[in-house]
DNA sequence: ACCTGAACACCGTTCAAGT
DNA sequence: ACCTGAACACCGTTCAAGT
């Protein structure tokens, strides 16, 4: 059974959530489309159990270490395995993740936020807070990649009238959209508002 | 041609961007499917503009009004929008939303985060800081409002020893995830770090 | 310029039957 | 317990033909 998922992986990784079919899965095991289902109840199962088993490669936090940074590194790793695995993050986009290793991910960041001091609410908060941003920021720069110059370039054709800032800032815009450096903003602000400017640094 | 957009919007709404399809939208216009492809190209670029559409009813912005109110009430609107309409958050999470009113919103917030202060840089940064948040968060509350209960009460069956803080927390985790407050919080995280605290009071 | 009919190359899944 | 064959009820889209 986790040979039908690892087959999912690989298919959704070199052909994209699109390829990975029932029918496609089948002849990739050398079965029958209908083989499968004495495995798993349908698709949607199948696209829950793939995404759990992706989130077995996230690491650990260092429950000694510095808060701020464990939670940076925790996330900018979430954010790498989006980036590496685009048809985790179109799951996780519309199904909850609720599996148990998704389960083990919460518990990591929930620890790390209450033993920085917060209580429980601000803890809860957080975690979704940091988890949204990421999935969105994730999908974000996704959804940029896969439509690359399938639309011509819109920003070009703007009409300088209307929107002048847009006009005049569009190649910095489109500089910053798919970078790094961007996620990393936005993360660095939600995590030291959380954590009230201490632990940022040793 | 807007006719198109208009009963695609309308029967996304109703029965979800699953049962908007090609053949589903010609019978809805008492017309043969091949029809549409007159005046669409195909069905991406319906999505496209079904998208572009739906963010013509986004509220301009008070440029005389303080930032930081001004910010969260245009993001809460995009918040709102998307909740209202589960098909047009899904569309945005799988492409880049590049169409003119896309362009006329972003120049409305560039605007804004300018005004208060903010050079170029920073301004881009918080604009797609601020747009992913918003479209994460949306997508993560209307992922879970479709499949509430599809799956049982997974967290209810984990074990208390692997994760003891989300074991004692499961309530309140459950109930927090999919509130207003939630969002706002998050939000208002982000505007007082962009904007360095000021105009968060009149 | 606009629409239709018929077909192509696919989907996920059910159902009855085989070993 | 596990797999197969054939079928059902769909998809988006192409292509040639009609007005």
């Amino acid at each position: 059974m986790s040979t039908i998922v690892d087959a999912s992986l690989r298919i959704a990784d070199a052909d994209g959530l699109e390829g990975l079919t029932m029918r496609r899965l089948a002849a990739d095991l050398s079965v029958t489309p209908m083989a499968i289902y004495h495995h798993v109840p349908g698709k949607d199962q199948l696209l829950d159990l793939m995404a759990d088993e992706s989130l077995k490669t996230l690491p650990g936090v260092d429950r000694s270490a510095d808060p701020a940074v464990e939670l940076r590194r925790l996330f900018t790793a979430m954010h790498r395995l989006y980036l590496a695995h685009p048809a985790l993050a179109q799951v996780m986009a519309q199904r909850p993740m609720e599996g148990p290793t998704a389960g083990l991910v919460g518990e990591e960041v929930l620890y790390v936020l209450t033993a920085a001091g917060l209580d429980d609410d601000a803890a809860i908060s957080a975690l979704i807070t940091l988890t949204t941003y990421t999935s969105g920021a994730s999908l974000y720069r996704l959804s940029r990649r896969r439509h690359v110059g399938a639309r011509g370039e819109p920003l070009a054709e703007i009409a300088a009238g209307t929107m002048p800032t847009v006009h005049r800032l569009r190649r910095k815009i489109n500089a910053a959209r798919d970078t790094d450096k961007q996620f990393t903003d936005g993360l660095t602000r939600l995590v030291d508002s959380y954590l009230g400017g201490r632990g940022s640094g040793p």
